[in-house]
DNA sequence: AACTATTTATAAGA
DNA sequence: TTCTTATAAATAGTT
């Protein structure tokens, strides 16, 4: 819709892209809010640019609460890489490390204090990542559990996966914490 | 753009609202592809209609990809309430609980194993609840660090923010699990 | 950042 | 519901 048709392929002008991701973004959005204020509903848009950079908006509803829905619809799916992991990917980690070592290698700063940084960064990635995993398997098991309620509500419920005492163990693993 | 000029504000009628939905929803998802390709970005695009029910797509990365990032950008803010929380708000969860329990007044099975079973569910919302709070919480101290190398790179550091190893003590407490 | 020639999306109708 | 078509809206190229 505009003076020439165009194919729906990457556009190698670099700055024409540019100039297009910004209209084209701002579109998108527009869109978003119409249909949510038409249709009494909540939409979430999330983009991403090449480098990195993101837009996001959300009409109807926040984000928070948007994207929880998400997530409840998909808590049976395994998260393929924890936050960290995936954190460690959008920055330039690697090369970020070895500029903070370098940029320390000054009068002022010991470097054993930045290897201790890094070994406890390690550490914090062992425990966020365990923390996740127990996360997403709590969840797992919650999300199953409601979905044998529902099926006994209906009368049609699998017999494969029994509802008594008997066939569900209350895992002795629990951490209830306070 | 149609036959007449629509003012965006909530369609009145119920069966045109329905069918202004589906095909605005199909056309804002195209144009989140349509983005997606001719600039080399990712794009996710969730509307959840009134009635609950979630539409979701997303382009040039996965969903997951997509949202982690924009946790990770948000990982310093509080979420409001936990997702077992979320959960009991979408499903119309106490009248599931009554349901439930009523369907099972029936002969083959005892209310027991169903009050066994609504305080398993207890034990599991709590634990969820509170291994969701350890992540966020460290998943914000792992960010705030991250942020703090990222600031000694710049040369641009708060002065508060102390990042030799007196400053940040590692947690007594961290979870190192398997 | 504005302007418009065109294409594209879609509201109403069949 | 799916297809059609008149019209509104978005936007590609231009200034």
């Amino acid at each position: 819709m505009g003076r020439r048709k165009v194919e729906i392929k990457l556009i190698e002008n670099k700055s024409s892209r540019q100039v297009t991701f910004s209209k084209r973004r701002t579109g998108l959005i527009e869109k978003a809010r119409q249909l949510s204020v038409l249709c009494e509903s909540s939409v979430a848009v999330l983009v991403v640019s090449a480098s990195g950079k993101l837009y996001n908006s959300s009409s109807g509803d926040n984000m928070t609460n948007i994207v929880d829905r998400y997530e409840i619809q998909h808590a049976g799916e395994l998260r393929s890489l924890d936050l960290a992991e995936k954190t460690r990917n959008y920055l330039p980690h690697k090369e970020l490390l070895e500029s903070v070592k370098s940029n320390l290698e000054e009068p002022n700063v010991d470097s054993v204090s930045v290897d201790s940084l890094i070994s406890l960064e390690d550490q914090l990635e062992t425990a966020l990542s365990a923390t996740r995993a127990r996360k997403t398997e709590l969840t797992m098991e919650f999300v199953k559990m409601l979905q044998e309620k529902i099926g006994t509500t209906n009368g049609r419920r699998e017999n494969n996966s029994p509802v008594n005492s008997s066939g569900i163990n209350p895992p002795e693993t629990l951490p209830l914490l306070k």
